[in-house]
DNA sequence: ATGAAAGCGCTAACAG
DNA sequence: CTGTTAGCGCTTTCAT
């Protein structure tokens, strides 16, 4: 079933019914009827593989992601999802699971499939790596930032400064021995967020001990873990940032086990703001991580860049998704609150 | 950057360009290794496009979710991915949202983009729709059973014998009010369940009660408000199966916080086994849904209908994945153990 | 308003 | 072993 047997049916040439199927305004309303009316009966559709190879646009946009079994990047899928088919597109998924050789091999099969646009989200490539990708003039938009990708389309979220936040109120809230749980560390974000938890003790004057931080998997089991480090260790931090809900979530239930309180023996600060964690008890205090919003914000950007591509340079862009602190109950800061009130 | 170029540059003819890419062995080494420096050199990467127009094979395949946002889903995705990925497939995502007209537009996109097979998961299509599917020839395998599937390769789990055999063990353990939170109820696995909870409960000679069974959200909250809903009534559960963990952990939440214990005044089962369910307290006893299985045996299901499709018809298949249950404490399980042998 | 024809980039007969 | 060539199905000039 192609153009060919529909025109033949529709006693037209090939060229109207194409023309009945992209510019249906060109040609006579009778013969577009009768055009119409066979491609309807025969249902025909077209076949889209030729049409991207004459027109160098295949309508198809990729997402690249660590993986898929977390809840940050299933937002994130969303997000591009969303505006994606909104605009007529269709997502190509891919996961590249940390390993930058298979997410280098992805993004080639990617660009030989003529796909239009690309978004890398939490990407491992070097400079070097980027510079095959820009020779092939795909418009690319990057998720996370990092060292590696100034001049590039980058959407982020600040974790560096959002930690430093979070421990800006745990400090406010007067916890003194502040320890963190941290994700692997080889990725990007756990990183920043390291950083701005070193950041955040120094501003607030407060000391930062190596042993104070401990890594763990990125889920229930590891947070439950490392509390029990922190427990079998001699110095026990009061109030622990943790760099994910889940993880946070892991080590309420090791210290509730261990017949501590929370937060008045180990107050607990999470990152991501999952549904779930305003059903924990005590409700978990986090920091709300808008991750579908930069899948959305950076399928608009990819867009716009396809756009521009048309006409003149494209402007490279850096936006900056905010997060935010949310208050609950883990940090202590109503008990906190309450005790100023006693007081006065 | 196409084909011809290289041919140009290596001094070599198209066809010898091709068949250095495609069938290396019948090239004399020499021409091969010339051809492979251009190829090299030049940075050339063959149009996947044109490749596919010509072959009719595109080496994609589609899964279409009803949404991104769930953890069963994204495992479902995972394993799909998995095995598209070592098969040399990249996989195109795509999500419905429980809108049958969104699905038939998705499915009549695909198609017209010559994908090689689609997997659609939890689908809305009736009969009907599919004849439209059958025409267009392209191999399809359904992720969960309905009544419209018949002569369609489907793979599911029966969550209908699934929700017996926790109504059995609810039973066993000597629970006689047994209630029910269950997810919205157009969805297909849902009604299955609230299905084998009456069968259930008829096989174990207790009573079904309407009043016992509430339909909530899909999400903590939705566990959270429907327990509240209990609470207010005159009739309280002594147990409740709920269809799925994130509910579950909502409707524990909420009984702890009305100073109820959990099992003893009110027992809890989910359904899912997500990992976080290891991590509250009380553990709570579970079904193990293997999303990532099906997606992985629906992924190969797929790829062999493609395959002998070369060959002669292909064989329908219906493949049942086995879920199981997970005894752990929130049932009270342990606890009737205890009482036996205190009897005994 | 419509048709004829070129060509997008590639593969696979077919011929040598 | 290699080159020539005919398409795959579509869109779009260029004529008419």
């Amino acid at each position: 079933m192609n153009i060919k047997s529909i025109a033949e049916e529709a006693g037209v040439s090939v060229a109207t019914v194409s023309r009945v199927l992209n510019h249906p305004d060109v040609v006579s309303p009778k013969t577009r009827e009768g055009v119409l009316a066979v491609v309807d009966r025969m249902d025909y559709t077209p076949n889209l593989l030729a049409r991207g190879l004459k027109l160098k646009k295949t309508d198809v946009i990729a997402l690249l992601l660590p993986e898929l079994r977390d809840f940050n990047y299933m937002e994130i899928a969303q997000g591009v999802e969303d505006v994606a088919h909104q605009k007529g597109y269709v997502m190509m998924l891919c996961t590249m699971e940390d390993d930058r050789t298979k997410e280098k091999e992805y993004i080639e099969n990617l660009m030989t499939r003529q796909v239009d646009g690309m978004i890398l989200a939490f990407s491992n490539l070097t400079k070097q790596d980027l510079l095959s990708v820009k020779k092939k003039q795909i418009a690319t938009v990057f998720i996370g930032r990092n060292s590696e990708l100034a001049d590039e389309n980058v959407v982020y979220v600040d974790y560096c400064a959002a930690t430093v936040e979070v421990i800006r109120h745990m400090a406010d809230i007067g916890h003194k021995t502040i320890g963190m749980i941290v994700g692997e560390k080889p990725r990007q974000e756990n990183r920043e967020k390291l950083l701005g938890f070193q950041k955040g003790l120094q501003e607030m004057g407060l000391d930062y001990h190596e042993a104070l931080v401990i890594e763990a998997a990125n889920n229930a089991e590891g947070g439950y873990l490392a509390v029990s480090q922190f427990l079998n260790r001699g110095q026990r931090p009061d109030a622990i940032f943790v760099t994910s809900d889940m993880m946070a979530i892991g080590a309420m239930e090791k210290i509730k086990q261990s017949e501590l309180s929370i937060p008045k023996d180990i107050a607990i600060v999470g990152f991501d703001n999952l549904k779930i964690s305003a059903f924990v008890e005590p409700k978990l205090t986090t920091v709300v991580n808008p991750a579908y919003c930069m899948g959305l914000v950076a399928a608009r950007l990819l867009f716009n860049t396809m756009e521009e591509g048309e006409g003149q340079e494209a402007q490279v862009q850096e936006i900056l998704i905010q997060s935010k602190l949310k208050v609950r109950k883990s940090c202590g800061y109503m008990g906190r609150l309450k005790e100023i009130h006693k007081k006065t």
